[in-house]
DNA sequence: CTATGCTGACTGATACGTCAATCTATTAGG
DNA sequence: CCTAATAGATTGACGTATCAGTCAGCATAG
């Protein structure tokens, strides 16, 4: 048994033309870490948490595999941060639409649907991912999935609950009401994810709104929906 | 370098009772697959997919890794089959509530409704997995789910397609009703899967078709649903 | 010179699928 | 009816591959 050294890269030219810029002031340090996270984001994207490996990510950021893990945990970790930042994004996304149709309260929550619409198809691989995806990886994610689920799920039920209390819609259980407006906008966000119907996300947006305000059976034309 | 034999069961007293009778006619061995998709069912439920290796399959089936390989090629083919198996019950299971229920047509539609969220609570993990969790699997299963789903869809909207001829709901794309349709029922199964709200299934079948019909505007007493 | 960002070979663990060996129910032969 | 041969069902160790995470060492900014 000979001691061999583990590292030889002597008798070498240096492979590529490594010109990595070390990163020693804080600043730095926060844009390698977010070049992983958008390393990340792409290659978990396009292949699946499983199937992405680190070194996946490392060849993708232009970093060593270990670099990885000078930033991150592991690759759960990873993957959290990840979650946690387009759930942001996404929050982000969704008040200014809502600020910029400050016209009317309905309008308002037409254009929050539709900025939903319109996020998750900016990225459809990886908000696919996130947001659905995540839920098979085990108990790990999956908490952290439903407590973002459940934010969104309660932001909507204060809308309701506040339209209810001017009596503007139906005294329903604002939770199931709330859930059921958000299991229609997950899931055609997410099948316009798969099949592109061409359909542009306002028109989408109008057709779940208008499902759900006046429902499938014939109302007479008497009474308007406005208050 | 001794040859050494690979099985040495000598000189033990056999480690278990094994008292396996071999599978030789077709109808033994139909069981025998039955009993590999049984364990398998209970093996992926409790673990998911990932987690669940052909061993703990085996294990559970009180066979040998090697005879899974017999009977399937593969854990992807054997999670299929499990799929397909899955399918064909669900589908059993909801038309036999439908036959139920001839009374009237909306109430075989309700029937249908309960059913689903019934069968998804008969086997929360499995259908969990099977119906949800496999999107995230990677290819080879997406598009075997999404045929699934697109088979659902079309059933659902074959009877919104009747009743809109009949006048009897409103004009809107079939397509998109049906899928919005399929959306509530999917998305309130899973959620409770996750968690008990201590409704009963026929409850939620209700909210979810009287939304539906009738939507979150009040409407004017003076129109009744039905025909 | 030193602290620390960075590197990538290595370890350990896991698990799929293969396969030669073994076993047993059935059949063929005496 | 009994025994040997055959088919094919069953077994589990092994080969092979993959990967997350570690770590000893390298290199550079300050």
């Amino acid at each position: 048994m000979t001691e061999q050294p583990k590292h030889q890269n002597s008798s070498e030219t240096p492979p590529h033309e490594r010109t990595l810029k070390r990163a020693i002031s804080d600043a730095d340090k926060d844009l390698r870490r977010n070049e992983i996270l958008a390393a990340a984001k792409r290659v978990f994207s396009s292949k699946g948490f499983h199937s992405t490996t680190i070194a996946d990510i490392a060849k993708d950021a232009n970093l060593s595999y270990g670099s990885i893990y000078w930033y991150f945990d592991s690759k759960d970790a990873l993957f959290h941060e990840l979650m946690a930042v387009e759930e942001q994004a996404l929050k982000d996304y969704i008040y200014a639409a809502r600020k910029d149709a400050t016209t009317r309260p309905d309008q308002s929550f037409q254009a929050a649907v539709q900025a939903t619409f319109e996020f998750f198809e900016a990225d459809k691989a990886l908000v696919k991912l996130l947001f659905r995806d995540s839920y098979a990886l085990g108990d790990r994610f999956e908490a952290h999935l439903f407590r973002i689920y459940e934010g969104f799920i309660g932001d909507i039920e204060a809308v309701v609950t506040h339209y209810q209390e001017k009596g503007e819609i139906i005294d329903a259980p604002p939770h199931l009401v709330a859930f059921s407006i958000a299991a229609l906008i997950t899931e055609f966000a997410h099948r316009r994810l798969e099949t592109d119907d061409g359909l542009p996300a306002s028109v989408v947006a109008d057709f779940v709104i208008k499902l759900l305000l006046e429902g499938l059976l014939p109302r007479r034309k008497d009474r308007s929906g406005g208050q």
